[in-house]
DNA sequence: TTAATTTAGGACTGTTCCAGTACTCAATAA
DNA sequence: TTATTGAGTACTGGAACAGTCCTAAATTAA
């Protein structure tokens, strides 16, 4: 069970590529070439990730895509959102009483939890961490994250 | 993006329905009209819980299902996996060296993070848990988990 | 102005996988 | 034995995914 599309994983690839050079411009398709990826995928995603907010672009020649935050304010479940659509654990949790079930499903309120511990997990991560420099900050086991951190348990 | 399907969250209706009376033995059918899901389907989840031991069979007249363990001790991310199989949030989570990005992906080695705490999130919540006698407890606003078998006691 | 570049926005297609159903075989109790 | 119940497998329709292509609009350079 795989919960990320592998277009929502090339997203990520391709916005970590950007983080890597924040002030650059990169059209679609050096962005391709960089990433080994496709290049009508990419150009497709990076259209996803500018409708998302996620990237800014700048048509006409010499124009492409950057960042339109700082990598540090950029979660990973920004960028999958921009791609599969709000994230959520069950159908209830994103469309609503779309489910017929919702009226008696027992289960329903319970799944709460859940759904924001998972949002949790990917709202946590930015793209300045996926970023191959951020590695080091691993291997020398720094602490993650200097401001809050340790999430693990759910206290709403 | 909706990360589980149909039939996992199915599959965890039906244990959740089996952990309201963990003493009680019930055949498929008996499952389906008290779940209100269609017989067929709860007879293919029942045999993928069976199948990944969450749930315990006996064959014959008067056979059925029980949950294998107390519902206390079976994570929502066993019932899941029963039935969407291992659950990761990237290809290479699982498969390991399917993708054929493995060797050169970037991202892939920040993945791991986020893939622990996607399965503590659905490691962490019980059955016990999702059964509708435990939602008072959240009403009270109680911690979630005083420990593995204390929750019986009635609270002030 | 003209031409080249680059993204925006759909439309399109093949494939895969999900969801649901049906059938036969094996085991068990009355 | 015989009715009951799960095990195992096979099958099908349909939705969603993954990938490609084309035309229009915006911007820059000649
Ligand atoms: S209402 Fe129940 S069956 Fe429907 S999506 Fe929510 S948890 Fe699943
Ligand atoms: S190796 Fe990279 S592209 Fe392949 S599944 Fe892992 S993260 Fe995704």
């Amino acid at each position: 069970m795989i919960i990320l599309s592998k277009l929502a994983d090339y997203g990520v690839i391709i916005a970590t590529q950007l983080a890597t050079q924040p002030e650059r411009q990169a059209n679609a398709a050096t962005l391709a070439e960089e990433t080994r990826l496709p290049r009508t995928t990419v150009a497709k995603l990076l259209k996803a990730l500018a409708h998302g907010g996620v990237v800014t672009a700048s048509r006409g020649a010499s124009g492409g895509y950057r960042l339109a935050r700082p990598a540090e304010a950029i979660s990973i479940a920004e960028v999958v959102a921009a791609i599969d659509g709000a994230i959520g654990v069950t159908q209830c949790s994103i469309h609503g009483p779309d489910c017929t079930r919702t009226t008696f499903c027992s289960t329903k309120p319970h799944w709460k939890r859940i759904n924001d511990a998972v949002g949790t997990a990917l709202a946590a991560m930015t793209l300045a961490e996926m970023t191959p420099a951020n590695l080091f900050a691993q291997w020398l086991k720094l602490p993650p994250k200097p401001g809050p951190t340790e999430g693990q348990g759910a206290a709403p």
